[in-house]
DNA sequence: AATGAATGAGCCTTCATTCAT
DNA sequence: GATGAATGAAGGCTCATTCAT
């Protein structure tokens, strides 16, 4: 319609990534706003300036489409969060955990204007839809890996130990619970600044509360390996 | 509408429920396990075995239906939870909250056949409809409120300090991340064993993790009470 | 409900005339207000502080009810109206024609605050329902009838000759189409001022214009009786 | 929506039709047969050979088809009435008058096999819908103003005296009458023939039943121009 | 005589998808 | 490669009516 052309990332070029990425961007947003369901194709392609058909000619259909939504929002959170970083740190110490976290809930949390790629992914994780099982692979294991690796650790376990499993657990539950029900926790403790400077304290506090707790468990073990 | 007879059948059960209340059963379970959106009036008529316009004379719409069915949830979670009876203790000790956490723990992920309301719960804490607020007002604030005094108890800290807020939200965080996404935890974690013995272990780790970081945390504000 | 007897109206009395009359009333409003199609059978319980299946129970049916309000509505409307005095009378003048007239436009256009009746009437009238026939019987032709004869007294032809009964149609066209169409009219010819005095121009206008169309009309016919 | 492609079929006729104009046909047979309320879009589609999602995608629901019936049947009514050419006399006769109430009467109670457009006219007419204030601006002034200037004509009197306004009443009504009430009119007075030659006699009447009456109330505000 | 509960048919609309261009 | 037109399936809801009391 109007004159727009956007820059043709990288070299690829010659097909119209453009028109295919308007649509990804666009259902991101709403997909993350409204939700698989009620995010419609029409609005979707309405927000992305493109024909209505064209999310069928170029995904195949609207599942398919979300679906590459998750694997772009995947990418997203992976290229650009705390979590690569740390992941290819060598010798880990207290302190780095520490930054890690303070990074780590920064990048959940963080008021990025459009950063869909989290919302959606929240979404996905406590109501799955179908795609739920190809996106498991891509995203979670990973993530799940890393912070067994942290427990082991702290605690001085092997990785596949029980009670690191247990213990990595409690260290993913809390940040993925501020993440996951931001709107409730600032509901119901709006003394917690979590726009501003109560996040370094929330860090600080995740870093002290779990690293007490893991040495605690991982003591039990030590005096005693009951399994 | 809501002075209805009803008889409470003695065993009978099953068959002779209202037609009401029939359909609120239905639609918890379809809710539950379809989202708002995805579960339509015609399954859940056609389940409790009613007539598809029966949910608009009993309750007005789909959308009142739902509201009614978090209020039933409500109820259901306040009533015969382990939350209830532990509110009412009036002398806490560690081993009490223990006891505690392992009847809280059974209770959120307790395999009771049809406990939709737990599952109808969290879809609307982290994918929030319109008719999250009134649902905040009934639900969030009284379970905070007992998470804060625990923390409070075992930090030796008024209920209202900055620290015991943190702290009752990393318990918290670890209950509801095992509970929203007990789907995800199973997958990652299959040696877990949440639907059988596992869920003691689980219970017991979070009892000896949460009150080592508690302690640890509230020892930094009494040495130097920061603020 | 509350204790709310009307009086026993005559001296029938015993069966309870009231709820069937409450719900005529409230349908005859209704109908005359929104149609047969958009009134519905509640809306009507509703106003007439009745149970939705009492539509059925006394009449059988929403349509047997219209029937009813239809026949209840010619009553009022020829009882009350000045048609009937008129009726009555044995000897004309054209004295006489003129007070009908004005007595006859005003009972159409008078605002009697509940006066469905005549709304009733045009309604069916212009947009015929399935009860049209065995209302047509009742009240369309002994108005015709008045029409006819008035309009043979004027041109001194019989009643059923054919000019007479054009004549007739004239004659009552003027009426209806005030009477029919009274929202239009005031809309284009604000100026006419039918709620006040302009009632009375009008009436006079349509008895100086019909009695002059009408003797010219008659004098072709005794010149040269064409037919 | 509203510049399509439109081949005008020379004679091919009733099949290649566009969907749009294929729906506003059906609808507008319908409408004007049943009424807003009666006809439903299913009744519509299928009488038009379309699917019944076309008419929300062609005018956004039943009710915008409504009122784009309403502009066509104004459109045809206008074009193609006996009115227009009318309306472009510059000098008007008696015999001009006569030739017009003729074609006028004709065109409103032609037998055109489909002529919905006067039908749906006459209903929204005496029971308005809320597409009614629209309808009135585009169809009923210029009708009202051409009834005027004829009066005015016969009377000698301005277009915007008194005596005109309530003389072009009395003409419109005529016509209206016997135009909205037709069901009535050939049931009460079955000699009429209005479908044979007694339509040429009924304009012939009219004509000269108008004629005298307007000539009659004219001679009055001569003499003394009350107002 | 009269009612509250429940029903079944049908209506308007929305939505993802497809087809011809 | 991309689009406007059109479709079919289904969804929520309304309404007159019926049934048991």
């Amino acid at each position: 319609m109007e004159n727009r052309k956007e820059y043709i990332d990288g070299g690829t070029a010659s097909e119209s990534l453009t028109t295919r990425n308007r649509i990804i961007e666009a259902a991101g947003h709403l997909f993350a706003q409204d939700g698989f369901d009620r995010a419609t194709s029409r609005q979707i392609c309405d927000l992305a300036r493109v024909n209505c058909a064209a999310v069928n000619y170029h995904f195949g259909g609207k599942e398919q489409l979300y679906l590459e939504v998750l694997r772009e929002a995947h990418r997203t959170l992976v290229h650009f969060g705390a979590l690569k970083n740390f992941a290819q740190e060598s010798d880990l110490s207290e302190e780095k955990i520490e930054a890690f976290f303070l990074g780590y809930l920064g990048s959940l949390l963080g008021n990025s204007p459009d950063s869909w790629a989290a919302r959606v992914m929240l979404r996905e994780m406590s109501a799955p839809t179908p795609a739920f099982d190809e996106f498991a692979q891509l995203q979670l294991r990973p993530t799940a890996k890393l912070f067994r690796s942290l427990a082991s650790f702290v605690m001085g376990l092997p990785v596949d130990h029980e009670a690191v499993v247990r213990g990595a657990i409690s260290i993913v539950a809390q940040f993925a619970f501020v993440f996951q029900n931001r709107h409730v926790v600032e509901m119901v403790n709006p003394e917690l600044d979590l726009a501003g400077q109560g996040l370094d304290r929330l860090a600080h506090h995740i870093w002290r509360f779990t690293l007490a707790g893991l040495k605690a468990v991982a003591s039990d073990y030590k005096k005693e390996p009951v399994k």
